[in-house]
DNA sequence: ATTTAAAGAACGAACATTCGCTTTATATGC
DNA sequence: GCATATAAAGCGAATGTTCGTTCTTTAAAT
């Protein structure tokens, strides 16, 4: 066999590759947000990432390969997120920080929530990976809320796991509305979150005194 | 100038007109189902309507006007669902019923909700309508929820105007869910929604005996 | 010298839409 | 009634563009 070991020139650095990887999905992300997946071109990505088309498919095979790596991403982050929720006593305060968070995401640009969930419809690999981002992010909301129930935090009538889908709903709820409405015209709906919340988890006061009433004051009857 | 009122053939009816459009919307919808709103081509609406290019450029003049169309149709007939609502004294039976609906409509294949959403988002025209159905719709949800507490068929501290907020987010949750879970996947979550209802909407006896506890009972403190 | 990275022109396929033509149905003149 | 003029309805190939992707070439670095 020829040289296995002959010169070796410029090793291929795969911290620099994932570099490209990023400026590439970046540049893929803001293009998507203004036109969608499948209305933006490469062209109109490699503009972007100012790269050649060349260069963009020796980092992503296809076009379906950045739409995935971005769907991966987002989902990725959310499971952080809920990892990362319900570790202090205001459950009900963290789970509208997560709210105005998911808001925040589509403000003033369009969301590529509605985008990612057309496309899982119609991409088998997709739809697997989704399921799966779904059914342990609702495990670990459950978990969590079974954590804080446990802990004297807040108490709740639901199954933890019931609990957990009512929330999610409504998260999920928020996302569409607030990529249908604008991040303006959705803000109000996080009181409306809160709101509900309190009547689902009624907090508790850290040393067991519990607050007079969770919800509004009544209007007349 | 040569003549105006001369023969006067064929006249344009309307009604066949209404039954060609439709015909291409079925179509339509039926393609847009199966692949979304850009990755069908015009070509393709036109073998599954059976109809020439030529022709169904003759009832819409863009590919757009489809889309706004099909649109247009989903949120009307949403309207009507909600109008008929909370007419009786089930009140969180007939929201449920509602979820079943919005459930089945996305039952096997794919539902055009996020196409919609995402399409919503980019299209001023588009954004205009929805944001005025929205509205319409929540207005409507409220006030049929406000009778239904004045006759004394269901009790609840919210306003109902936040009510209805509520209630639209979680429904709104179910259609994405369905969407990317499939409908057999999402059909649990309709317990969730019920259950959520169950705690913000508390079911009275039909004479106006109330239940004991509006809201949850308290765990140990 | 050799290999990686990048470039960008080139590719055929597919796209939404148009256009000139044909068919079809009807209202009129005889 | 029959022929005919008329316009609506329909057709489908053609249009020019744009698409995602590939390929050949060039630059840089070891």
């Amino acid at each position: 066999m020829e040289g296995a070991d002959q010169t070796m020139a410029r090793s291929a650095d795969p911290v620099l590759a994932q570099r490209r990887r990023r400026q590439i999905l970046d540049a893929a992300i803001s293009c998507f947000r203004r036109r969608g997946f499948h209305q933006t071109s490469m062209q109109e990505i490699c503009a972007e990432a100012q790269l050649s088309a060349g260069a963009l498919y020796r980092y992503f095979p296809a076009k379906a390969d950045i739409i995935a790596a971005i769907a991966e991403e987002d989902w990725v982050g959310k499971e952080a997120l809920f990892n990362a929720i319900a570790r202090g006593p205001d459950v009900i305060g963290a789970l509208c920080v997560l709210a105005e968070h998911a808001l925040e995401q589509c403000g003033g640009e369009s969301s590529l929530a509605a985008d990612v969930i057309a496309e899982v419809m119609r991409d088998q690999s997709l739809s697997l990976r989704f399921v799966a981002h779904d059914a342990h992010v609702r495990r670990r909301l459950a978990l969590s809320l079974a954590s804080a129930q446990r802990r004297g935090h807040v108490a709740f009538t639901l199954t933890p796991d019931r609990a957990a889908g009512v929330v999610i709903l409504m998260l999920d709820g928020l996302v569409v509305r607030a990529a249908g409405l604008g991040a303006a015209r959705a803000r109000p709906l996080v009181e409306d979150f809160r709101a509900a919340l309190e009547l689902i988890f009624t907090p508790l006061r850290p040393h067991g005194l519990r607050t007079a009433h969770p919800v509004t004051q009544e209007t007349d009857a």
